[in-house]
DNA sequence: ATATCGTTTCGTTAAATGACGAAACGAAAG
DNA sequence: CTTTCGTTTCGTCATTTAACGAAACGATAT
């Protein structure tokens, strides 16, 4: 019970379930994710961390730049948790929003000058 | 999402997942829960209410006593939470105990004197 | 080596959460 | 009507959480 009790707590923030939403789409960087959430950079990675803890997301370094992404050896359960938010989440507006926004987001852009 | 959030917040505490797990088995009035959880009867109310608002659980009257029961006419969101927790916890030893020390729990044995 | 730049950690603050006991409530029993 | 009893609400307290800016970190580029 205790690991599901840390994804679900993982999962139950609006910052944190967009941050999953947009992971579905592509490997993203701090940076972009800040971009899009509106956060502060230090706010963004503590929850990047977090849903890394609960074994949600993982992350690669690349350069100056660190790469997020759903994780690829995710449990069973993540899995399931992952697919009942897909589901139910497929037609919701702020979601689809930042999947628009990050179309339209460089990380050579927004990152440096 | 907003709806989605809730279900999960509701979901994310042991107790709570206590109660759910147990109202699964059968329906209960809050002294009943309050003797498994050993906690206090304004919490444990209070987790109720709580998971009432969220639409996981219903309740009815039933003389001096309110019985609390998993919602008939739940969503199919919520549906699906509850099959994924149920999915993912069967074998879970804490709420296995719940579930037996239900077994000999008698709500005229625990209330009034 | 030094400066730059994305990221993480630290320290703080405000708000939310979970717990409790006391008091209020409401229906059933005397 | 008054008492009883299960439940809910209220007020309080300690802990956790989410947010921020500043400072530290680590790798790249000058």
């Amino acid at each position: 019970m205790k690991e599901m009790l840390k994804i679900l707590k993982a999962l139950s923030d609006s910052n944190r379930m967009r941050i999953i939403s947009m992971l579905k789409e592509r490997e993203l960087c701090v940076c972009e994710i800040t971009d899009v959430l509106q956060l502060a950079t230090s706010t963004v990675s503590k929850h990047l961390s977090l849903l890394k803890e609960a074994g949600l997301i993982e992350d690669e370094k690349d350069g100056k730049w660190v790469n997020y992404r759903i994780n690829r050896e995710r449990s069973l359960l993540i899995d399931d948790c992952l697919a009942m938010i897909d589901k139910h989440t497929e037609r919701d507006i702020e979601l689809l929003n930042d999947k628009l926004k990050l179309l339209i987001t460089d990380r050579n852009m927004i990152c440096g000058t």
